[in-house]
DNA sequence: TTTGACAGTTCGATTTTAGAACTGTAAAGA
DNA sequence: TCTTTACAGTTCTAAAATCGAACTGTCAAA
């Protein structure tokens, strides 16, 4: 599997996974959530080799989650802004950082507070059902093939046969 | 930066990325909740190398995101299972598919749909905040350091001299 | 006895990444 | 005027990660 190939699968993680899923893109996007807007300032922050930076700011452009956008004439130079489609990251953003902040955390506890200006108070994200409101759990979604999914059926779940244990089992 | 120390950084994002932030991890994972247990249907599933997907699993049973079960006694024979603090990275996996079937999806539509099992309909997953209930999203949330934040405070905000503008701008 | 399923391991070739230096424009300071 | 600094990259070599394919070993079934 070649890695542009991931965006062309008919499974919406992988196609999401070939934009964001390295670890590089990832933290810069999350300089871009803490408003970090400009070349140097995401390379003195996280320490990435300016090559990569440069490429890898090329391709979110490419993609349409940043939006480079002039600054200043003479010299040229440019911000790279979260577009709408790089802003509807949030959710993703906040998944990991709760985790984080669930089963990595020292006894020193969270890093970062985020505080919903809404309700003033420092919260914890919570993934609910769009149509119930209830909070989901793995155990309780069932998913199946829709419109888009390629006519052999689940994407590509295990074709596992049933346990047979065709040996003496443990 | 070397990637083992990502999980040595005061950030949960950055901690989290060291365990899950690379392709063929989330990949792995996605299959994990399609309820896929084994090494070769990992390995059919997804086309990764033998040797990748070994080294990938060993990674994900040390960090406690998988359990390996044996199933069969000889030959030896395992498992991989999703420990709780597997099952709880599923908001994370939700959110990446959600922006996927919001921002990637082709003519035909989604891949894949979810369905609720509480109260029986098709759903998108909705960040929240846990004090107010309230959608979320970036603009309104802020964010200050917490107990575990270095003592250079906001983690790794670039430094950015506000805009002074000592050329002519554009 | 041979074949197939399963869960890996090994190894050479290819790709990516790291690390450091270099390019070019222009303002600011000596 | 000359030098330094800020900024946004690009270029290059060495090191590390990944790919692809073959190989190992156990056991059941044909």
């Amino acid at each position: 599997m070649r890695w542009d190939a991931l965006e062309e699968e008919p499974c919406s993680m992988a196609r999401t996974i070939g934009v964001i899923g390295d670890r590089w893109t990832l933290l810069i996007l999350r300089e871009c959530f803490l408003r970090t807007r400009r070349f140097e300032g995401f390379q003195s922050a996280l320490g990435i080799t300016r090559h990569l930076l440069a490429e890898r700011l090329k391709k979110l452009v490419r993609q349409g989650v940043l939006r480079r956008i002039p600054y200043q004439e003479s010299p040229k130079r440019h911000e790279y802004i979260l577009t709408q489609k790089g802003l509807d990251l949030y959710p993703i953003m906040m998944a990991i950082v709760h985790w984080g902040d669930t089963h990595m955390v020292d006894v020193r506890g969270r890093p970062l507070l985020h505080q919903h200006r809404k309700c003033g108070k420092n919260f914890d994200p919570v993934m609910v059902c769009s149509e119930c409101g209830e909070p989901l759990s793995a155990k309780e979604v069932h998913t199946h093939p829709g419109p888009g999914a390629r006519s052999t059926p689940p994407a590509k779940a295990a074709p596992e046969k049933k346990a047979k244990p065709r040996r003496k089992a443990a």
